[in-house]
DNA sequence: CAATGTTGCTCAACCGATAGAGCATCCTTG
DNA sequence: CAAGGATGCTCTATCGGTTGAGCAACATTG
């Protein structure tokens, strides 16, 4: 089958000409023994009752040296390596990109070395991504935002790795959450108070991107609904537009809806900033946005966007919370399946 | 496969109840040698000259055990860790999700592991990172957008490590940027002739945003000037306002230049979507904009933002031909100093 | 039939750091 | 001054995979 798939990298890996520094080498400079130059470097020297004298001199000698503990070496003997990896889907919008920028502030406040890698929304990239995580030996993997979490956690599982979700909740692992029900509910009512406020009929609105079979996006669809109903309107399903979340699926949807020959709804709900961007492409192109007039509300938080628009009413996640919620569960041990659900926050009417 | 940890008092997070699979424990399973496991389970085994019989059968068995390599001991022995790592700055905008997320993909097409991790636009922080993903036995370091490429270049050579610099040059090691100068002189030139077009009087530009001593924005302010001098305008010194990237500089520094009794030139040329953000921020805050009469330009590119304005410019980097050049000097095994140099795209005028 | 080659596999020595056990000294204390 | 303890350090096995060397068994060749 594969006989020879390596090296893709047109083995550029020629021995370093640069032999690296070991604890051997700082020894043999030191007169001392491995294991107190081990012992020095990574802390534990009181513990081994090496005199502050040695530890002095061992320290300036791989100080000058330039000595560098191989993580690789260590983590193998110790059996934790001290790596806490994380997958998120998407780089591309403020939200996943907070949340990587905190999640590696707090894992290095704790002294694990965070490890992130993005995985498309692409449900075999994530099993991929896990495993090798997993092969790397991530003490402790966080998935966000994953397609199928339960996934994850089972593979976590089987090679005793302790896992969490994030953004997208399991029934297998603890998961943080936002209440995307609330949130949704609560934007809703704003747009459509907008309506009324603008002096416009008050008529159901579109729903515009996700996917309808994820957690998120039915949460944020029944709280769409819910405010709708609060408000004495039908929500009808032919308004709910979710075939994803890229920009061009928004506009073909859009783009579909209306050739239907249905007319477009006073105010859209839109599923995130990345599908915001098709909705807005499509007003624009047909001549129907006016940026005084749209009442658009979104379900996630650009500040740029925000500022731009006047009438964008945005839904910001609790990106802080959400981090602290996640690493008091990584803290605490916990492994225990249960949802950690918590309020968002309005941003900016423009 | 029931609960975790046995100790819930103390250490919780210690020894997995999961004793992990080994190929010691494949190699017991299948009556073979761990040696025999090995070369089959890293695709060596013909070469070894297992029989193809042998092979399927330990592959058979590390499947069905859920066997799973563990890379920190193979890289230990290999003395090469398919580890690739990069700094990025920030996550805040989508060049440098771009950046990270194309540079995973290019490097999980050549079989390595790819390590982003942000620096915050913190030197402090970079070089801690850099020394911590040496630790980690990274085969080769990307430094984007650093601040000090050289100073990371220096730790690398110390320890064997290949650098490279990606966005922001160093004179250490292979560099790949944009042309900065050439974007910024058309990205200048643009906002004037929309001047021109809109019928206003033609006047210099502001330039904000971005730190004057770093490569970036020096060229850029270099496009910038050049721009005026072919408009055969001046571009006094005192319209050059490089404080920082982050959106409350920007206001401030706005703030600042207004505050000093002087007129806000016809039209503003944006370091970047962060910074824009500040600017349209302050520009909204003091009823100074209008999306048709704004004349914006921003080095940078969002495209949500772009949709969004009427009047926005954005300057495109090109990153999948950056990540391309990138690659090709690591597949290359190349490592002498050089700088390759891209040329920016326009993207969308609103 | 001996010399040589090929096939299929195993042995043992690493890679670098770490932890338990052990071993001299030197210091107390009765 | 011997027993007991503290102090300061080293020895050695080990974590899990990889690799050069080596060894039977069988096949081929002159």
């Amino acid at each position: 089958m594969n006989g020879n798939s390596r090296d893709a990298a047109g083995n550029t890996a020629r021995r370093p000409n640069v032999r690296r520094k070991t604890i051997y080498d700082v020894a043999r400079l030191a007169g001392a023994s491995p294991t107190a130059v081990s012992a020095v470097l990574n802390g534990s020297w009181r513990k081994r009752r090496i005199s502050e004298a040695l530890a002095e001199r061992i320290l300036k000698i791989a100080e000058d040296e330039g000595y560098s503990r191989n993580m690789q070496a260590s983590a193998l003997r110790r059996e934790r390596s001290h790596l806490i990896g994380m997958l998120v889907p998407k780089y591309d919008n403020r939200y996943f990109g907070a949340i990587a920028e905190g999640f590696e502030a707090m894992a290095r406040a704790r002294d694990l070395f965070p490890i992130i890698t993005c995985t498309l929304r692409d449900p075999r990239l994530e099993l991929e991504a896990a495993r090798a995580m997993i092969a790397h030996q991530v003490d402790c993997l966080v998935a966000c935002g994953a397609t199928d979490p339960d996934r994850i956690t089972r593979i976590c599982q089987a090679s005793g790795v302790r896992s969490l979700n994030l953004d997208l909740p399991g029934k297998l692992a603890p998961s943080v959450i936002s209440d995307n029900r609330g949130g949704a509910q609560a934007l809703t009512a704003a747009i459509l108070q907008g309506l009324r406020a603008a002096g416009k009929p008050l008529a159901p609105l579109l729903f515009v991107g996700g996917r309808a079979h994820d957690h998120n996006t039915a949460e944020r669809i029944a709280g769409f609904r819910a405010a709708h109903a609060d408000a004495g309107l039908a929500a009808p399903p032919e308004l709910t537009l979710a075939a994803g979340y890229a920009p061009e699926k928004a506009e073909a949807a859009i783009a579909a809806f209306v050739a239907g020959g249905r007319n477009l709804p006073p105010g859209v709900f839109v599923n995130s900033t990345i599908t915001l961007e098709g909705v807005v492409r499509w007003l624009k192109a047909n001549d129907a946005y006016d940026t005084r007039a749209a009442h658009l509300g979104c379900f996630d938080w650009d500040p740029l966007a925000s500022v731009l628009s006047e009438n964008l009413l945005m839904v910001r996640q609790d990106v802080p919370a959400m981090l602290a919620a996640l690493f008091a569960l990584i803290d605490s041990g916990e492994s225990r399946a249960a949802i950690i659900d918590l309020p968002t926050r309005f941003a900016g009417g423009g």
